[in-house]
DNA sequence: CACATTTCAGAGGTACTGATATGT
DNA sequence: CACATATCAGTAACTCTGAAATGT
C-alpha cells in the first residue's frame, strides 16, 4: 500500500471502517478454520444464550436479517448444529433449538475468536483495549438507538 | 433491536465491525446528498493531494481496487470532475486529473464527511475523540502492513 | 382485517479474482 | 521475456427491499 491522502488519514470514519475491513477478514478466517462463517457464529450464540427460539426472534436478537436468518439455518440444521421443529403453539413459527454438537461447535468458535482478537489489537496495551472497547461500546449503543 | 448475546457485546471484533456498519451508513447518506460515492471521495482526495496519475497510482493511493478504478473513473469523467488524458510517455497509461469542478465538489464533499464525523463521535468528548482516532491509526498501520 | 412468520428472488456497495489486450 | 497498465466479467459476504404464502 503506497501513501494515503492526509484527508482520509484524518478522517475517524475511515479508519475505523477500514480498521473494520481487516478484522473482519481476520475474524473470518478464524471462523472458516472450523468451518463456520460469519452468521453461523451469532446464531449458536443466540441460542445457547437465550434458548430455543423462532426464527425471527433469533434474528432480531442476533442482529441478522431476517432474510438471511433462513439461510444461515439451512446451513446449521445441514451440519447437524441446530434443529428446526414446528411450534405446536402458533403453526407459523418454527422452534430453532442448538444441538449438543452446536454447542461443541460453538465452544471451538469461541477459541477462534478469541485469537482474532488478539490479532486485531495486538500493538495495543492492556488498559488501551479496555478502553478502547469501552468507547465501541459507548459509539455502537448511540448508533442503535 | 433486541438484547445481544453477551458473547457478542464483549467481542471488540463485532463491536468494531458493527459500529463500523453504522459509520458506512452515515457516510453514505452524506456523500449522496451531493450525488457522489464512496470511492468518488477518494478517489478525488487522492488526485487533489498527489497530482495527476496513472489510475493504478490512484488505485494504490486511494486504496481502491483497480477493477474499481476504471468504473470509479468513468463516473467521474461523466460528471466532467475528472479527465482521463493518454500519456504520451508511456502508451500503457491514462494519465488522470482532477478539474476546477471536480475540486469544487472535493470541498463540497470535506464538510459532508466533516457532518459525518460528527454524528459518529456525538457522544465522545474531544479528549476522548482524539484518543481513539489516534488507536484507530495505531491499529490500521499495523495491520496494513 | 391488521399483523407476524417463514421463505425466496434480487438489488446495491465493497473487496477481490482471473482473463485479456496493450504496451514497456 | 517478465512486467505494468487498463479493461471487463464474474465471485463472495453482507445488508436490505419487496413480495408471496401461511397462520394468528
Amino acid at each position: 500500500m503506497e501513501q494515503t491522502p492526509a484527508r482520509l488519514m484524518a478522517l475517524p470514519s475511515w479508519l475505523l471502517t477500514q480498521t473494520a475491513t481487516h478484522t473482519h477478514r481476520l475474524v473470518q478466517e478464524e471462523l472458516a478454520r472450523s468451518g463456520a462463517r460469519g452468521h453461523h457464529y451469532r446464531v449458536l450464540a443466540t441460542l445457547e444464550e437465550f434458548g430455543p427460539a423462532s426464527q425471527a426472534t433469533v434474528g432480531r436478537h442476533a442482529g441478522v436479517h431476517l432474510s438471511d436468518v433462513v439461510a444461515a439455518l439451512n446451513e446449521l440444521a445441514e451440519l447437524d448444529l441446530v434443529e428446526r421443529a414446528p411450534d405446536p403453539q402458533d403453526r407459523r413459527r418454527n422452534v430453532i433449538t442448538i444441538t449438543p454438537a452446536g454447542r461443541r461447535q460453538l465452544k471451538k468458535l469461541d477459541k477462534r475468536l478469541a485469537e482474532a482478537q488478539e490479532e486485531l489489537l495486538a500493538p495495543l496495551s492492556p488498559e488501551e483495549r479496555e478502553q478502547f472497547t469501552q468507547v465501541l461500546a459507548r459509539l455502537l449503543s448511540h448508533h442503535e438507538r
